[in-house]
RNA sequence: GGGCGGCUAGCUCAGUGGUAAGAGUGCCAGCUUGACAUGCUGGAGGUCGCAGGUUCGACCCCUGCGCCGCCCA
């Protein structure tokens, strides 16, 4: 073996041997109890970022770790078409090469997006598999497949035959760029500087109202003025009728509780065409919904050729300069608000009124609610569940549909005699009349909705496949928490609904990876951080055992290669370890010996609690407690303490160091290998006798016989003298080894021994002479005089003080537990005693 | 406006109602040690955000406040 280990050799083999041994595709008929994840699927939208590699760590955990304890995992892998970023990206290839999408026309673009699929594809399966995850790429699903086309449409025609989909007119986030509605969790607020403005509306018959709005330009569409029922200077208003300026229009001015008497003049202007609650308003009060703008953002008032085909900002400042002039203008003073923007391109969104379909919520989210109040989904950390609950609580209907090229379009048909339907597959005619001359509605169904349906549209659903019968309802789902409403709750709805059965036990909900500056990490700004350069520097292995060291801990973390560093370093500590025990062990597996020396005891006992460690960890979601657990095992107590105690037997080969060493040794490989794949099979690989994969080894039980307190406590004993002497011969400038150690207190041969090895002394009965450091175990000389610090001195009286005014207080000792009380007695005379020898 | 999270060593983060608060990294000093310089040994470095409270005892539990961030409206 080589004195360093090289991660990407082994990382690129093992990767490569998994594969070819189909080790990761699950049987559907196996009898095996089953544990199925369905990866979250990524956007086809370009490379994966550390959000993908930390949440790919936590499914290989669960998946890797459940493969050990026997069990059938399927871990099925797949993207998504995001249909409003990924037409996005296809239209930007498309300018760059001078095209656009209505100049190829629908089914080339989709023929376009097809093939970027597929290359990306590639790009996407290479480096899940660089990262280690046992996904059965046999089972890869896209979206937009033909059978997951034909679920999404299933599903579809059941939601109309249960009369949930409705199409209407209603206010929506409108976004002009991309030409589509989306939804209320697409829209990014942003804080805006802008300009409050004070207008004069003036009344029919005299008099005036002054209303404040920040978008003057929308008030060509107002169609109404309100004013709280309740407020006392507008209460004569109500029922009169208002002038809008510019215009001539006549407003009714209506008494409306969603106005708010506190913010600006307490005067509304109603634009029900532009603005959800102005819609509401309007809605309640019969006022008309005019909207005056075209769906690319621009004016569209025709009757008013001054504005009319002006960008919205333009139309502002006409309208402004109008108002100016004609004296309506009563005031400006700057004002900051939120304002919406589209997620993906960043575009103002615009309130628009549009037909869109709908999808009644209600019953779903009902039973939402009460799967998760009998437990069937349980949220890690539990307070997300709240977020869950609180968003099913005030949900609203779902518009799901989208103005797009891309994605899945909407299966409802219009025949030539006006009757429409729905259909799964493409129909032929028309089922009420047989007219053959059909019209497919031109919107594209929401993303979410396609993905809503993965947990089982990826089992073969609707049809009652093997797959779906082993292997829904999945276990676990792990994903961030922006993606919570977005994402799991409606796969909850959907799998409920279609399936009576939660989609998944468990959802993990891990962190998000910011820059080291606490920043959102950003590919357009250059701050993203590429998960492949860290795999290619530090190795997958470092990179899984950083996220999993932070992935449950908190909800948010900063990105720190230092970290990760440090875990390529315990890669290569595990594998001088190895060479270490390997030098030490013969050709054969080593046999349990009839007896076992202190350190063998201790590092067993050790083990029994790594082993704990590490399955509680994963079994509850707290990978940390699983990695450093595992971290500090290996590297501080089997690597510092065990094998530089046992080194000298092992080399002189003693059976019973070479037995525990080896058992030690493969225990812990096991329990590293669903975080740190690679290094850990490769190294089990090469211990002697081994067959198979390490993923199919079964997972290291605890053993209640090897706990052992007293090889503990001893052992604590024996690391402190050692410690101490090591200390004194740094403080007193000694050399790395020599010098003599008496003891004050008699301790077993063997104990001493291993003292006398670990702290390169000499022990002896008697110590004399005026050159001799004194330490709470006893006597040291190095042989030569120096001056050894008073530090620890210092530290025994400060401590000692402490100690004495607590057992002086009454209260404590009439109220603290005996056990508490008693330690604190045996640590003062422990103190006392030390510091007597000090002198 | 409502909700949630964070504030612990220079930096990134663990952590527990019991009085000796840890890791990684960085820093200082010393080591070509028969696994490892990707290492070994020793060390420095913390009023655990602030103010109250509960308790024999609080970094931990409670209340309020501050700052940073996220979600929802």
């Amino acid at each position: 073996m080589a004195t360093a280990y090289d991660h990407r050799a082994v990382e690129t083999a093992w990767s490569a041997r998994w594969e070819e041994a189909g080790l990761f595709r699950a049987d559907a008929r196996s009898s095996r109890p089953r544990y199925s994840i369905a990866l979250p699927p990524p956007n086809v939208t370009g490379e994966l970022h550390m959000g993908h590699a930390l949440n790919g760590t936590v499914q290989d955990a669960c998946a890797r770790y459940r493969r050990m304890r026997g069990m059938e995992v399927l871990w099925l892998p797949g993207s998504d078409h995001a249909a409003i970023a990924t037409q996005n990206v296809i239209e930007r290839q498309l300018a760059a090469e001078g095209l656009t999408k209505e100049q190829l026309g629908r089914e080339r673009f989709a023929r376009r997006v097809q093939a970027w699929y597929d290359t990306v594809r590639a790009t996407i399966v290479e480096q899940y598999r660089e990262l280690g995850a046992s996904l059965d790429f046999s089972r890869l699903r896209f979206t937009m497949d033909p059978d997951y086309v034909r679920s999404v449409r299933t599903a579809f025609c059941r939601f109309w035959e249960k009369g949930w989909l409705y199409r209407g007119p209603r206010i929506v986030n409108w976004c002009p760029r991309d030409r589509s509605a989306i939804s209320d969790l697409e829209v990014d607020w942003q804080e805006h500087q802008d300009i409050l403005y004070r207008i004069r509306y003036d009344l029919e018959g005299g008099g005036s109202v002054v209303i404040a709005t920040v978008r003057p330009e929308t008030m060509l569409a107002d169609t109404g003025v309100a004013v709280h029922p309740d407020d006392p200077r507008y209460r004569d208003l109500v029922g009169r009728v208002a002038i809008l300026p510019l215009v001539g229009r006549r407003l009714p001015v209506v008494a409306d509780v969603a106005v708010d008497p506190s913010f600006g003049t307490g005067a509304l202007k109603v634009t029900p065409g532009h603005d959800q609650t102005d819609w509401e308003i309007g809605q309640r009060h019969g006022l008309t919904a005019i909207s005056a703008l075209h769906p690319d953002g621009t004016m569209d008032v025709p009757d008013l050729p001054t504005y009319d085909g002006l960008s919205a900002l333009e139309a502002r400042a006409a309208v402004v300069r109008d108002l100016e002039a004609s004296g309506h203008l009563v005031g400006q003073e700057p004002y900051t608000h939120q304002v919406g923007h589209c997620d993906r391109c960043g575009s103002v969104i615009e309130p628009l009124i549009s037909e869109q379909w709908f999808l009644r919520m209600d019953e779903m989210a009902a039973m939402a609610r009460e799967a998760s109040r009998r437990g069937e989904v349980r949220w890690y950390p539990e307070r997300y569940e709240r977020t869950y609950l609180d968003w099913l609580a005030g949900i609203r209907d779902w518009c799901v549909s989208r103005q797009l090229w891309l994605g899945h379009r909407i299966p409802v048909y219009t025949c030539a005699n006006g009757h429409t339907f729905v259909s799964v597959e493409e129909p032929q005619h028309c089922p009420d009349c047989g007219n053959r001359e059909l019209a497919q509605d031109p919107d594209v169904l929401d993303t979410w909705f396609s993905s809503a349906l993965w947990p089982f549209a990826t089992l073969g659903w609707p049809d009652d496949t093997d797959d779906l019968r082993a292997f829904y309802p999945t276990a676990m789902n792990s994903t961030a928490r922006e993606i919570i409403n977005l994402w799991v709750s409606r796969m909850i709805m959907t799998g409920l609904f279609f399936l009576g059965r939660v989609p998944f036990h468990d959802v993990a909900v891990h962190c998000v990876v910011q820059t080291p500056e606490g920043k959102r990490m950003s590919k357009s700004k250059g701050t993203a951080v590429d998960p492949r350069g860290i795999i290619r520097t530090h190795g997958a292995d470092a990179l899984r055992a950083w996220s999993a060291a932070v992935a449950m801990s908190s909800q948010d973390v900063r990105f720190d290669e230092s970290r990760i560093e440090g875990f390529r370093r315990f890669s290569n500590k595990l594998w001088n370890a190895t060479r270490l025990v390997l030098a030490g062990l013969g050709e054969e597996v080593p046999s349990r010996p009839p007896e076992l020396r202190l350190a063998d005891r201790w590092i067993l006992s050790r083990l029994q609690v790594a082993i704990e460690a590490a399955t509680a960890g994963i079994e509850t979601y707290q990978f940390q407690l699983a990695i450093e657990g595992l971290y500090d095992f290996c590297w501080h107590e089997f690597c510092d303490w065990y094998l530089e105690a046992a080194k000298s037997r092992l080399r002189a080969g003693d059976p019973a160091a070479r037995w525990v060493a080896h058992q030690v040794l493969d225990v812990t490989l096991r329990l590293l290998h669903p975080i740190m794949p690679f290094v850990t099979e490769e190294l089990w690989h090469r211990l002697p006798g081994q067959r198979g994969f390490l993923v199919h080894q079964p997972w290291p039980e605890p053993e209640a016989g090897w706990h052992d307190p007293e090889a503990e406590a001893t052992m604590a004993r024996l690391r402190t003298v050692v410690e101490e002497v090591r200390r004194l011969r740094q403080e007193s400038r000694a050399s790395r080894r020599g010098g003599r150690l008496c003891l004050d207190e008699q301790l077993d041969p063997e104990i001493a021994g291993l003292v006398a090895e670990l702290a390169q002394v000499e022990l002896v009965d008697r110590l004399e002479g005026g050159t001799a450091l004194v330490g709470i175990a006893g006597r040291v000389e190095f042989g030569h005089a120096a001056a050894a610090g008073e530090g620890s001195r210092r530290r025994l009286e400060a401590e000692l003080e402490r100690t004495r005014s607590r057992l002086l207080d009454p209260r404590f000792l009439e109220r603290a537990p005996a056990a508490v009380i008693e330690e604190a007695r045996r640590r003062a005379a422990e103190l006392e005693s030390a510091l007597a020898r000090l002198g």
